[in-house]
DNA sequence: TAGGCCATCTGGTCCT
DNA sequence: AGGACCAGATGGCCTA
């Protein structure tokens, strides 16, 4: 990695010690260079985080995600997905999974939630009235 | 103006 | 020893 490059990128010439600062645990220079390795690690973090939002669709189309939305709704797509490829249903596909698929889609679902005897119907009951965060964010699947 | 989100700095820990 | 990774602290920006 070329940590001059990333040094000059973010700050200037690393020779510009009006930049650095005294740290407790490490010189001056040291400090700033790896700060300047964790703003290039950060921007990583972000391009892959950018790169993610690409691939969710959102309800309106340009409205950006932020990190935590990206990961919790990047989470629920693939159940949805999920729920696509189990059910061929493109429309309402998270309506009619199945109670064993609709509980691992469906994480908010508690299974203590639905002890005892009836829980097999409790699922299937919640099988066909939960749409999922996806289904929710994005108006997808949901009937009008 | 308060709260949410984000970038950056920093120190600690783990790994090579 | 040095780098990667992580989490906490802090301050800035934006929006309701």
């Amino acid at each position: 990695m070329d940590y001059e490059f990333v040094v000059g990128e973010f700050y200037g010439a690393l020779e510009d010690t009006s930049l650095l600062t005294t740290s407790a645990s490490l010189p001056a220079k040291q400090r700033y260079q790896a700060n300047a390795r964790e703003r290039y690690r950060t921007h990583s973090v972000n391009s892959a985080f950018n790169t993610l939002r690409l691939l969710i669709p959102t309800e309106p189309k340009n409205r950006k995600l932020s990190k935590i939305e990206t990961l919790r709704l990047a989470k629920s797509y693939i159940s949805h997905l999920a729920a696509i490829l189990l059910t061929g249903n493109y429309n309402q596909p998270c309506v009619y999974v199945t109670s064993l698929s609709c509980h691992s889609s469906f994480p908010d679902y508690q299974l203590d939630e639905a002890g005892g005897e009836d829980e097999g119907e409790k699922l299937m009951e919640h099988s066909r009235t939960s749409i999922c965060t996806f289904c929710v964010a994005t108006k997808n699947g949901i009937s009008s």
